[in-house]
Formats: C-alpha cells, structure tokens, sequence
DNA sequence: AATTAAACGAGACGGTACGTCGAGTCTTGAT
DNA sequence: ATCAAGACTCGACGTACCGTCTCGTTTAATT
C-alpha cells in the first residue's frame, strides 16, 4: 500500500524523503494521544516531525487520509494464531482487538475518521483498503480453519458463506468497539468469553439446522 | 430532561425563550442533514433559528453538546411492541434501530460525537443519559418479556442477567452500527434475520448449557 | 442643565431615584480613571453604581453622551480670580485648565469625546452646552475685566471683539491641549508664564496698531 | 519609515507582499473617509482591500496603530515654501494644516488616536514619529529662515530657542485642531491673519524685552 | 563537474469558524 | 412609571487552523 496521494514515478528531481514519512506518521500518533483527533492540527504535526507542512500536504490530501494512514499500520499486529478451536480464535481476536481500541490513538481517531467518512467517499474506501479489509481476513481465516478442523460444515454455497462472515465480523467488531467506546466498560477476558460463547452457540445452532 | 447547561432557578429577570430552544434543535438538526456533523457551523445553526449566536452558547458549551441534545430526541421514536417472540421482536429492533442510522442527521452525527466523547467525560456522560440509555431499555423490557414467555429462562442470579443484558446489547447495537457505518452495507430484514437467528441460536444454547 | 435625556414631567408613577444619577455619573468617573474612555463599559458602570443597565439608557442615550455629562461637571470648578493683571489671570487659567486636564477621567475622555463629535452632532452640541461654553465665559470675563482696568482699549466693534475673544480662546485652550495630550509635555509655571507672554505682547501690539 | 510592526529581517519564506501594505493602507483611509474612525471595524478594511483579516494584524496590533499609518503619509504634504517673510510662512502653514483637518480622513481619525495614546505608549510613541514630528519641522525650518532673513535675533541659548519653538509649535497646531475640531468654525483667511498676527506681535515683543 | 528538476523549510496568503464581548433593546416581576 | 435582573439581537473582535502559494535552498540523478 502506498501513502502517497500520486504515485509519482518520476525519474528525475529530488526524490521524497523517506524519513519524513516515517517521522510524520509518528508524529501524528504522538499527537493524537497526547491531543486527540479533535485538537491534532496539521501545523502541529509538521512542527513535531520537524517538517514544513508543504511536506505534508505533498503526500496526503488532508488530515483525514494521514490520520488513517497514520493508525492503519497499527492494524498489522493483528494476527490469528492457531489455538486449537475456533472458540479459543475468536477470544484471541477479541481481545487483540480490543487491545488495539484501548490504545489512546486509535481509541480517539477510529470513530472520527468514520465519522468523517459517512461524508466523505474517497476516505471510506481508503479507510476500507486500509483498515477494514485487515480486519476482515481474520474472520475469514478463522472461518476456514474451523471448517479444515471440522468445528464448522463445508458450505457449497458461498453466498451464504461469505454472508455469514459479513455478519460475524460486524458482530465481533461492532460488539467490541460498542462496548469500548459507547459502554465505555471494559472488554476483558471474561467478556470475550461470553460474546465468543454466544457466537459458538449461534452458529452450532445454524448449523444444526441449516447443515 | 433539561436539555440546558445550567438548571436555571433565577426567579429574576427575562426568563429564556422556549421557542429558541425548540427552533435551535430543530435548526440543528435541518443543518446536519444539509451539511453533515464536521460541515456544521453554530453560526449557520444560529441564522437558521432566527436566534443570535450567543443565545446558543447561553445553553450549550458546545457544538458537540448540543448536537447530542438535538439527536437524543429522535431516540424516542425507538419502542418495542410485542410481536410475540423475542426473535421477531429482536428483529423489529434491529431494523428500527437501522432505520434511525439511515436518517442523515444521526448517521452523521452519532459516530462523531462518541469520537469526541472519548476525550470530554461530560459529554460521554451526556451521551449515556440522552441516547444510550434510551437504548438499553429496550434489551431489558425485551428480555423480561421473553422471560414472561418462558423464551428465557428465569435466572436468580442478577448479575449474570445484567451482564448477558449488556452483552446483548453491545451486540445487536454495536453490529447494526458497524453494519452501517463501517461496512457501509444495507441493514435490512434478511440481515436482521440472520442477526436475530445468531442471537436466538446463542441464547438458546446458553439456556441449555447453564439453565 | 438637565442630564437626563427627556424632561420628563409625568406627575403618575414612581419618581426616578435622584440617587441613581449621582451614582451613575461617579461610577462614570471611577471607570474613566481606571479603565480608560475606550475599556469602559455600560454595564461596567452600571454594576459600580448599583443599578440595572436600563436605569443607564433611560437617562442618557448612549456612552458618549454619559460621559460627556460626567466629565461636564468637572469643568465648574473652573474660576476666574481677580489676581490683578491680565497675564496673571491668563496664567493662572492656563494652569488650571491643564491641572484639569492631567486628571485621568478628564485626560482619556475630552479628546475621545471630542473625536466622536466629529461625526455625531447632537454630541457636538452637548459638548458645546456643557464644556466648551464654561470653559470661554472665563475668555469673555478676563476680556472685560482687562478693559476695566485699562490694560485693553474699549472697542466699539462687537464683532472685532467676539473674533478676538474666540482667536484667544482657540488659542489658549489648544495650546494647552496640544502640549498635555499631543507633546505629552508639562503644563507647569514657567511655561504659563511664556505663553501668557507671548498672548500679552500679541494683544498689545495688536491694541497699538488697531487701537 | 517602516510601517510594519516587526522588523522582519528573515531571509526565509514567503516575503510578504507590498502590494498588500499600501493596498490596506489605501482601504483604510477610504473606510475613515465613509464610516469614520470609530464605526471602521478592521474586517471592513480587509474586504475593501482584497485582504484576509489575518493579513492586517500580522502587520498591525490594532486598529490605531493601523490608523496612524494610514494617515501619517498625508502629512508628508506639509511643506514651508519661502513667501518671503515670517508672518507670511505662518498664515500659509496654518492654512495647509486646517486644509488636512478638514479632510474627513484626518478630521474623524487624529482627535481619535491622540485620546487613545493617552493610554497607550506605544501609541503616543508611533503617532509622535510619524506625525508630531513631521509637523514640528515646519517650526524649525519657519524659525530659522527668519532668523536668517534677520525677522528674529540670532539666541545663542539653544534652550530659550528650543523652549519658544515647542510654544510656537502647541500654539499654532493648538489653535487650528481646537477651532476646526472643538470650536466647530472654519480655519480660513482671515482667521489665519489674525493667529499669525498674534504670534507677530507676541514674538516681536519678547525680541525687543528679552534681545 | 555541471545541469536539472523536484523536494524541502519557512512563512505569508485568503478564507472560514471560533468563542467572547459590548451596545443597546426587551421582558419579566416587584416596588 | 421606575427599578433590578437578565435574556435578547446584532456585529465586531482577535485567534486559530485550513489548505495554498511563493520564496530561496538542498539534493540526487542525469548529463
């Protein structure tokens, strides 16, 4: 995935700075911990990575897009290691998750840039590109390891397969930042163990009835 | 509830207009339709409502504050008529529940103002008693009417039947919010079919398991 | 001279308190000397002398004309001793003038006022009523007495007389003005006693080619 | 004579645009001439001069400093041709001042400033350098052309010539603001002869005492 | 080594909204 | 009818941030 606005790959000139990125999309983090989506101004985060704001302006269009970019990466750590059951995957995923939400900076910029986005075209799909879809891949992955472990039946309809995901992921997802951010209680081991035994319990009955 | 900042006993002077409080919500919500949360101005709330803009500020610190205010009310159209399952009642919910978040003023607003919550206690505390609660109402008289039913069954432990309260709530809200605003997907009746089946699915197996 | 805007000699209903207008016109003062003409307030004053901002409006029209009348009264300790000589008299008018001028009240609001005259006439003519003609009895006072005592011819031209009386008057007055507020310079003794000269030998001069 | 506030002897970023100095310049000598000093508002002059708000105070603190720029240039026309005697020189030079208070610019706007510098030192500072003084220069060169030209005795006390120069200076610049200004009467022909006639027969006394 | 062309920092620019303040008016109930 | 209190409209304030635009100055790849 590319930061910038354009490709730009032009041969000629002084080519980007590679360090000003990085330093920029620090320095963005380390403002929206320390002053929140709301407060971050773009001034602030070119004085903090020691940048002219033209630096800035040179690689995303406005605020919205480099605070995506900026919490997007934050997105990789998220993984699926195999515990064994599916029960155990989505406890993991739960609580990664919400391990990712309590952090300040994303805590503060996730519902914003949605926010923004309801409006805003081009920033949902880069919002989707960046944030949504690696989320989404570990749904998917844990759905077909459940079905190689034999937790869940090989559906020859995949329609109804990737339905099934759609909704598990807004249900694990929606749940957790609801109860993050909205609730504002805390989404700790006990918790995830309700939801991901609610959610086994629904699709074992799905698939009781629909198998 | 009394939607101004100050509880106001003064037995002196002009009393505040209630046709300013009224046309302002009612200017402010006309403007989140028109120009979304991040477009709206408290100049253009104030030309809109025939008021000047320190009338405004004399009720709400804020711009945030008052567009929760002016949201908050539309959450009283949510209600729960007995439609005699809990499934088709989780359902109706749900679609009720969507119907609002389509509504360009709270699609706009909603997200952006828990955004913002995350920083501004009071506000969240704002939020909690003019919108969510409003919300959460519906789970609890849901579920004692299923209990009623004998859909559920009658658990003595409070505590277990507050914490599946909220969980159920996370869930279905969190999902329909997610849903919408997120996944950007038409939440619609087969979708809330499908959540409701999980739902009753989950619940269903809970009950065997630990009833 | 009535202060306050209409005569009002209504006979039905309660009396306006003759306390509120002394109260009123030291509040003026006290601001003057502490705030300045530009940084005082209507509702300044009003808070200082205990009473509503109404209670302001319904005796003068506007800042200006309230401040005018304040300082106004001020300008009646001005006197005119018999102290023998006409460059006495002129001295110590001169003197007394400028120790009026150097009183902060007087200092920030005479030119302020005189400056808003400029565009507003029935300010202007208050100005004019309250001020400037207590200030040129004394010119005309001096005049006669000098001539009684011989020290000016008697002419028999009432308009020579009336030019000369306002050229001396213009004269003084600006000067000293113009040294306190424009020169920012001492108007002490010794610089009394050359401008009383220079009047002195002008006039004599005057006296002996027109006489 | 620079009219900026700050030096700015940056040798980086944009250089600010001269363009922008005397267009604000221009458009605020236009908004004194229609609204008058205290009715021009600081946006006002920014629109009529194609300017951004922030445009003016990066360069003024406020609108006197502004002001006294604006009109300090129009006394740049003063000037003391040689009409071959003192009493001539005066009589021209006080009808050239009564001709630059009757413009409306100067008329509404240095009766303003001057009361406000009464609190404000920088104010007085500015309005001295840039006004007082180039008006004090017409004394100097008026004096000593007639010294020259043997109207008044060669002092070799340059305290005595200082201290008669500044007298001269508060009493005809006094005399003209006081009658245009306060007096409200015209500064024409014939009262330019009688003050200069005054201040002939006055200076031609104390020659003849104090020579 | 000289040229070239884009990136860079600095900071001024036009614009828009902010939240505050003061002027002067109006609406209460009480005196 | 006047008073104190305080809400009202209006309009300006001075500030802050946005995103754009010059400037003069690097800096790497290409000649």
């Amino acid at each position: 995935m590319c930061s910038r606005t354009k490709p730009h790959r032009s041969r000629t000139g002084r080519p980007r700075s590679t360090e000003a990125d990085t330093a920029i999309l620090e320095a963005t983090r380390a403002a929206l911990v320390e002053l929140g989506w709301s407060k971050l101004t773009m001034g602030d985060v070119a004085g903090r990575a020691g940048v002219a704001k033209t630096t800035l302006y040179r690689r995303w269009a406005n605020k919205n897009e480099l605070v995506v970019d900026a919490v997007a990466v934050l997105f990789d750590e998220l993984e699926l290691p195999d515990l064994g059951s599916l029960q155990a995957d989505i406890e993991h995923v739960v609580l990664q998750f919400a391990a990712l939400l309590e952090r300040p900076e994303t805590k503060t910029a996730l519902m914003a840039v949605v926010a923004e986005s309801t409006r805003d075209e081009p920033l949902r799909e880069r919002i989707r590109a960046s944030i949504v879809d690696r989320q989404k891949r570990l749904v998917l992955a844990g759905r077909e390891r459940a079905q190689q472990r034999g937790e869940l039946p090989h559906h020859f309809d995949p329609v109804a397969v990737d339905a099934t995901d759609d909704l598990i992921f807004d249900v694990v997802a929606g749940a957790v930042v609801h109860r993050a951010l909205v609730s504002a209680e805390p989404v700790d081991a006990p918790w995830a163990t309700r939801l991901s035994a609610l959610l086994m319990g629904g699709l074992g009955a799905a698939a009781t009835a629909g198998g």
